[in-house]
Order: C-alpha cells, then sequence, then structure tokens
RNA sequence: GGGUCGUUAGCUCAGCUGGUAGAGCAGUGGACUUUUAAUCCAUUGGUCAUAGGUUCGAAUCCUAUACGACCCA
C-alpha cells in the first residue's frame, strides 16, 4: 500500500489513459458521489445561438444575460489561468471561456483535472470573444459525469465504420453528420405521421408477433411461445392485420413500425426494417399513387426545404410530375431486343429470361417470368422517380384483378435512384378469389418455396364479412430516409445496425 | 454463395522490393488570462486482427480463420 503511495507519481504517467481517468474519479469519490444530478440546465447551445448571435459585443455588455448549459466537454484549450472550452449538447455546440479569477476558489484547479469527453455544467454571462463568437463568461461551473473512456480524435472524427455502427454512441458524439441523419430520420417520420393524421387517418399497432405470417413474400423469423407452447413468426407485413380493422370500420389506418425478413444483409436489407402501411376504404391505387407523390414531394419540401434531392452525387427534381409505365412497358423499353410477343408467351419469355441467366423454375407462369426479367434488366435503371404499375396477378396474391385485363393487378411499385421504395394496390376484397390465390401461394410453398404465403383462413373469414373496396401501400422507411439524406448504405439510417457479434478482448 | 480491398498506439493514418515500429491528435509534466485543428518545451503509450507457414530474420511474402467495406449472384 505504502510503496503505492510512492510511486504514485511514477505510476500515473504510465497507466494508460482509462486508468487515469478511473484514478481522478476515485478522487471525486472522497467528496461524495460524483455522479450528481442537482444542476438543471435553462438553455440549449443553438437556441442562445439562435436569439444572440445577433447582438454586438456593447449589446451583450450592456445588458448581462445569464444562461446555464450543460453537455459534454468536446475541446479545451487552456492558457495558463484561462481556458475556452466548447460544450456540446444535444443542439451543437457552444463556446465557455472560463477564468480562475472569475469562479470560486479552488474550481480552475479542478476544471483543469477534468478530461475531454466529461459532462458538465456552466453558469455564466453571454459575450462575445475578439473573433466574435458568442460564447458564454462562466462564473460557476461542475462535473457532472466523468467519462472514463477517451473519445475518438476530434479532427477527424470517428471513421471506421465498424466502430460507427457497433458504438453508435461515439458517432454521434463526435459525427455531426450522423446526427444529422437521425434528425432528419426522426423529422420524416413526424412529417408523415402529421400528413396522415391530417387526412384523417388514425394510426394503429398491430401484432409483431404472428401465429400465420403474412402480407408479403419473405421468409420469417421463428420464435416460440413457452405457455402456449406454439410456434409464433415476427411479423413480415402488417397488411393482414391492417386490413381487419378496415373490415372492422377503421377506414383509414395507418402504421409504422418494424417487419423483420430472415434473409441476408446488405446495403438496402437489414432483417429488421421500418415499414409505413396505411390504407383507405373508397380508393384505388391510382389515388394512393397521387398521393405518395404529393407525399415525397411535401416531405422533401418541408425535411430538405427543397424539392431538389442530391443523392449519391445525381440530383432529383422532385417537383416534376412523376413517371408512370406498366412492367410490361418498361421491360419493353429497357430490353429492345425483346419483341412485346415473346412477353406475352410463357415459353418465348422462358428462353429469354434463360439468356439473361435467370433460372426458370417449371412453377414459374408467365406473371413470375416477366418479373424476373424485370428486376434483372430494368428495377437498378430506374433512376428517375418513378411508378411501375399492372403486376402480374402470379405475383400480386393480395391485390385487386384488374378489370380489363384479370393477367394483372391494379398494383404498382414505386422506384427512385433504381430501389424500391413503395407498393401499393387496390385491395383484393373478394373472398373467394383470396382464397384461391392463397391456396396457389401454399401449392408454391409445398413445391419448396419458402417465402410464399400461408393459408389465413381467418384472413378470408374477415374478409367474407365485406371488407369495402380499398387500396393500401406500404413505403420502405429506410430506404426513403437514405434517399433524402444522401446515404448510401441502410446501415447509416439505422441507428444500430445488424452487425455478426464480434469476439473481441 | 463468389470476387476485390481492408484490419498497425485510445483516435486518424504512414511504414517502399523482408533488416531494431513512426507521425499528428488525445494523454502526462511544464509555460501561457480572448483561444478555436490554440501555441511552445518535454514525455508515456504497440500481442502490427488471429493461427499457422516460408526465411538467418516477417507489420511486410504464403495459407487459413474472424470481422468489416465494396461489387456480383
Amino acid at each position: 500500500m505504502n510503496k503505492q503511495k510512492e510511486n504514485t507519481e511514477k505510476d500515473f504517467n504510465e497507466r494508460d489513459e482509462i486508468e487515469q481517468r478511473k484514478a481522478k474519479l476515485a478522487e471525486l469519490r472522497k467528496n461524495g458521489n460524483p455522479f450528481r444530478n442537482d444542476f438543471r440546465r435553462d438553455s440549449l447551445s443553438a437556441e442562445l445561438k439562435a436569439r444572440y448571435e445577433e447582438l454586438s459585443k456593447e449589446e451583450l455588455e450592456e445588458q448581462p444575460i445569464r444562461v446555464k448549459v450543460a453537455g459534454r466537454m468536446m475541446t479545451r484549450r487552456v492558457m495558463g489561468k484561462a481556458a475556452f472550452a466548447h460544450l456540446q449538447d444535444m443542439s451543437g455546440q457552444i463556446q465557455l471561456y472560463v477564468k480562475r479569477d472569475s469562479l470560486p476558489e479552488g474550481r480552475y484547479m479542478e476544471f483543469k483535472r477534468w478530461d475531454i469527453g466529461d459532462i458538465i455544467g456552466a453558469e455564466g454571462v453571454m459575450f462575445k470573444t475578439k473573433t466574435g463568437e458568442l460564447s458564454i463568461m462562466v462564473d460557476e461551473i461542475h462535473l457532472l459525469t466523468k467519462a472514463l473512456r477517451p473519445l475518438p480524435e476530434k479532427f477527424h472524427g470517428l471513421a471506421d465504420q465498424e466502430t460507427r455502427y457497433r458504438q453508435r454512441y461515439l458517432d454521434l458524439i463526435v459525427n455531426e453528420k450522423s446526427r444529422e441523419v437521425f434528425k432528419k430520420r426522426s423529422a420524416i417520420i413526424d412529417y408523415i405521421r402529421r400528413y396522415l393524421m391530417g387526412r384523417g387517418f388514425i394510426e394503429v399497432e398491430t401484432p409483431m408477433m404472428q401465429v400465420i405470417p403474412g402480407g408479403a413474400t419473405a421468409r420469417p423469423f421463428i420464435t416460440h411461445h413457452n405457455s402456449l407452447d406454439m410456434q409464433l413468426y415476427l411479423r413480415i407485413a402488417p397488411e393482414l392485420y391492417l386490413k381487419r380493422l378496415v373490415v372492422g370500420g377503421f377506414e383509414k389506418v395507418f402504421e409504422i413500425n418494424r417487419n423483420f425478413r430472415n434473409e441476408g444483409l446488405s446495403t438496402r436489407h437489414n432483417p429488421e426494417f421500418t415499414m409505413l402501411e396505411w390504407y383507405q376504404a373508397y380508393a384505388d391505387y391510382h389515388e394512393l399513387m397521387d398521393l405518395t407523390e404529393d407525399l415525397i414531394r411535401s416531405l422533401a419540401k418541408e425535411v430538405l426545404g427543397s424539392t431538389t434531392v442530391i443523392y449519391q452525387g445525381r440530383e432529383y427534381d422532385l417537383s416534376k410530375p412523376f413517371h408512370r409505365m406498366t412492367v410490361k412497358e418498361s421491360i419493353l423499353a429497357f430490353n429492345p431486343e425483346i419483341a412485346p410477343e415473346q412477353l406475352a408467351d410463357r415459353e418465348a419469355a422462358k428462353t429469354f429470361a434463360e439468356k439473361l441467366g435467370i433460372p426458370v423454375k417449371d412453377s414459374y407462369g408467365l406473371g413470375k417470368i416477366q418479373i424476373e426479367i424485370f428486376e434483372k434488366t430494368v428495377e437498378s435503371s430506374l433512376d428517375e422517380p418513378t411508378f411501375i404499375t399492372a403486376y402480374p396477378t402470379e405475383v400480386s396474391p393480395l391485390a385487386r384483378r384488374n378489370d380489363e385485363d384479370p393477367f394483372v393487378t391494379d398494383r404498382f411499385e414505386f422506384f427512385i435512384a433504381g430501389r424500391e421504395i413503395a407498393n401499393g394496390f387496390s385491395e383484393l376484397n373478394d373472398p373467394e378469389d383470396q382464397a384461391e390465390r392463397f391456396r396457389k401461394q401454399v401449392e408454391e410453398m409445398e413445391a419448396g418455396d419458402e417465402e410464399a404465403m400461408h393459408f389465413d383462413a381467418d384472413y378470408i373469414r374477415a374478409l367474407e364479412h365485406g371488407m369495402p373496396p380499398t387500396a393500401g401501400e406500404g413505403i420502405g422507411i429506410d430506404r426513403l430516409v437514405m434517399f433524402l439524406t444522401d446515404s448510401a448504405s441502410i446501415r447509416d439510417v439505422l441507428l444500430f445496425p445488424h452487425m455478426r457479434p464480434k469476439v473481441k478482448n
């Protein structure tokens, strides 16, 4: 013990930084709980800047404005008996000017022992420095929370992608761009919610754990309920529950919530992702397209302040009317070598698909083959905002058949920058047709398609009670946020993206 | 699933055709009462992702694995 004391000075230099900070914390503990929670701020840094930035040096001196702020100390420049520091709170940063002679006796020495990254509270009056930066002349300052680990480098920030995703809190502390993305994400969701509420929609929450996973074709996650001793699925979509609500008389409903799909990870896919779905009775898919166009246009205006969006170096003008074309038209447009007759004949279409390297299973009908061709040759080229309509009935088991051409449905998908953002259709409310389509899906499942739908008898029963003519749509919120925040990867718009566990230490 | 690239100090990065592991920031000690990537002086800090292999000698070459990034399916 004594030996330790003797060597304190020397050891101190040789211990690593975390140990040094822990030693400082141990010192602090001697004077009571250092994790105090009795400081109350009255201002946020951004508010102060908004209110007082315009005032001159002299105006600030004439009428002293006292403020209390709190946050993380991000930088510190000590010049003998005075120091500057930047304090970061959720709104931004404000500079503190800390003078020994303005503080209570001994406080300045304590301040000098605090570290970058510590959470502090400060009190003082607003002033402007020589260079004109709005700052606080501090006369009272407290350490509120000791940070035991050092922050990433102040100038370059945190650049390592992996650490940014795995330790998002560090990314958020240090990278303003990252904070901006998630603030925008919040603003986007808030706008969508207000937009729909303003149009008379009711927000609802439907089961995330479902007995029968439905509403989309995708592999589900399976879990187990112990006391019921039964298998449950994490939902792949809320669709069938939302439509039950329409049957129940909730004629305009929406839900913004998580879906789970047991599929691969990529820059566009995370196992859990956020989906907006809404359903409106007495409407069809044309009205949905109009609404989608208006929603996205007004959303950009509200959140970005402009209908011009720069995404990955390309400019998108959302003020222009969005393109609309059918699946068939788009395939023909992007594959000049294919003739319309070829696309109308299963064998000819199959030959064409195989030439493209698409494996065509025997179970594939013409519609499925068309969609495979579409996904391979068209989708990623749909750069400008585009609605693609008239999806084959074969691949649209929940959508209403088109009255003129029952081969296709009254369905569309919406694309920007080569990515599917939305999927909507006039709903299939004919219970007998729906039952037939479910049976087809079950056949496909039995043939080995793990993404095919289950037969949901309870849903059919609901339809048998009568669902009014309805249109419904889903928008992938993450992909929309990617587009509006110029993010290349879905991981950049998810606070905690799924990562492989890393065994470290 | 296949391909390409990456992993070096707490962070950001150098490290050439194999020859004793480097800088800046952060930290520590000192100077400094309007700085802002503060400045000046001094200084601590490394299982070079992991495991093998080649070699007198490996951060460097080879193989495998882990994790990540990008592209393709």
